[in-house]
DNA sequence: GAGTGGTCTAGACCACGCA
DNA sequence: GCGTGGTCTAGACCACTCT
C-alpha cells in the first residue's frame, strides 16, 4: 500500500540485496553459517523457493557456498574485480578504494566500423552515445572503460554526471532500465600507447579486453562496452 | 524402477541436458522459440518450477535468452570457447574440430610452493596428482592446461585415459566425484618460451592465464586448473 | 534423531507481447 | 483476449551432516 516505488521490486531480489549487503559489510563474517533457509524463510514472511531463489545468485556470484546437511557458509569476499558478473564491473571490489573518473563528458557519434557484436538496423541509423571512463583502485589506474548506448530515447542524457556512478544505476533511476543479461569475450592483447596512457603502464604490456554485451528490459534495447584491464596488480574474477 | 544408474539424476538437470544437446545438434536452429514452459511440463511430466530450473540454467550458460510474452529464443552459439562456465573447457566450443593431446602420463608430486588457492591440511599433506593437456582447436593448439588433483582416495587414477576425455567424466564416471562450483582469477601476460612452444606462439605474444578452483560434492574436496590460452583466433566467451 | 539443503508437486496471480 | 514468462505459496519427501 505505502511505496509504490519499492514494491516492484520482487522479494527474491530483496532479500538477495539484503544478504549481500550483510555480507559485504560484515554482519555475516567469512567462514560463519548464514541462518538456515527455514529460519529465513520465517523471517522475512516468504517461502522456501523465494529463500532459495536469493541464496542462488548468491552462490553463483561466490559469496556464500552451499552444503548439503550443514548450511551456506559465507566465502572470503573476492580480493579481485566482479567483472564476469553483471553487478556492474565494481561489484565484488570489496573494501578497496575505487573511484570511477570520466575521460571526457559523453558524447555522440555513429557507431564504429569494426563494432564487434552485430546491431540491429533502428540501432545503426540512431547512432550511438559514447562514454569513456577509467576506474581507480587504491590511486591507480586499473580499468579503461568506453561504454557504447543506443541514442534511442533517452533524454537529455548527455548532461548526466557519471563520476562515481555506475552507468546501470543511472539507466534505472533515470530511465527505468534494468540489465537482465548479456554476454562477453575475453582476450589477451599488447597495450599500445594511448591505453597505456590510461593504464599507467608501458605500450607493449599485456592487459585484459573484454567486450560485453548488455541486455536490458527494454525488448531488443542493450548496450556494449570495450573494457581493458590492467592486471598486473588485481585479476579478474569470476565464481559459478 | 529399471535403472538406478541414471534414476539419481535429477530431473531438472536430464531436461537441461536434453534441451542443450538439442541445441547444439540444431533440433531447435538459432532464434527460433523453444516449447513454451507450460509445453515442457506436459511433455515432460514436470512442474513449472522444475522446467524454470532447466531454462535458467540454459539462459546463465547463453543458449537461450528469455522474453517475458514471447518465450525462450535460441542464441546464436558461441563462436568463442566457453571456459567461464563450469562445463569444462570444451563447452560451447560449437562446431569446431576440438581435440584433447595429453602432454605426459598423470605424475604425482608435492603442491608448488606458489600455488595460488589456499590448501586445507589434508591436502597439503597428500600431495596432488598433475595432468598436462593441450586442447586443439581446427588443427592449432589454444588451450595449455595443467590440473592439480589432490591424491586423496583415487585409486588407480593415474592408470587412467584422459585422451579427448574430460577429467569431468572422469571423475564422474570412476569415483562418483561432481563439481558443483568454483570460482576464478583471469589474467593476462606474455608468453615464456614454454608456454609459447605449447601454443605454437611466439615468446612475448599476449595469453590469457587463468586460475581455476573447482569445487566438488565431496566436502571440502576441490581440484585446481592453471590455463594458458591463445586468443589470437580464438576468445573466451562468457554470458550472465 | 534433528536439522540442513536438494528436489518436486500443484496450484495461484501478475506483467508483458502479440494478434 | 490469450499465451507467455515472472513471481509466489504451502506443502511434501529425500539425502546429507552433525551430535
Amino acid at each position: 500500500m505505502a511505496g509504490t516505488e519499492t514494491s516492484k521490486i520482487p522479494q527474491h531480489r530483496k532479500l538477495y540485496e539484503l544478504l549481500r549487503k550483510h555480507i559485504v559489510e560484515g554482519v555475516y563474517p567469512k567462514g560463519s553459517l548464514l541462518p538456515s533457509e527455514n529460519e529465513l524463510c520465517s523471517t522475512h514472511d516468504v517461502t522456501r523457493p523465494t529463500v532459495r531463489q536469493a541464496l542462488s545468485r548468491l552462490a553463483s556470484e561466490g559469496y556464500i557456498i552451499k552444503h548439503q546437511g550443514k548450511g551456506s557458509i559465507v566465502r572470503s569476499l573476492p580480493k579481485g574485480i566482479g567483472i564476469l558478473s553483471l553487478q556492474g564491473t565494481t561489484s565484488g571490489v570489496g573494501k578497496h578504494n575505487l573511484k570511477t573518473k570520466p575521460i571526457s563528458k559523453p558524447y555522440t557519434r555513429k557507431w564504429p566500423e569494426d563494432f564487434p557484436f552485430d546491431l540491429s538496423e533502428l540501432e545503426l541509423e540512431s547512432g550511438c552515445i559514447v562514454l569513456e571512463r577509467t576506474r581507480i583502485v587504491d590511486g591507480s589506474p586499473v580499468l579503461y572503460e568506453i561504454s557504447y548506448i543506443p541514442n534511442i530515447n533517452l533524454p537529455r542524457f548527455t548532461n548526466k554526471s557519471f563520476e562515481n556512478k555506475s552507468l546501470f544505476d543511472v539507466m534505472r533511476s533515470n530511465y527505468d532500465i534494468e540489465v537482465i543479461g548479456g554476454n562477453q569475450k575475453i582476450m589477451a592483447i599488447l597495450a599500445n600507447k594511448e591505453i597505456g596512457n590510461y593504464l599507467n603502464i608501458e605500450e607493449g604490456d599485456p592487459i585484459l579486453k573484454l567486450e560485453r554485451k548488455l541486455e536490458t528490459n527494454r525488448s531488443g534495447y542493450s548496450f556494449y562496452s570495450s573494457i581493458y584491464c590492467n592486471t598486473n596488480n588485481f585479476y579478474l574474477e569470476g565464481s559459478f
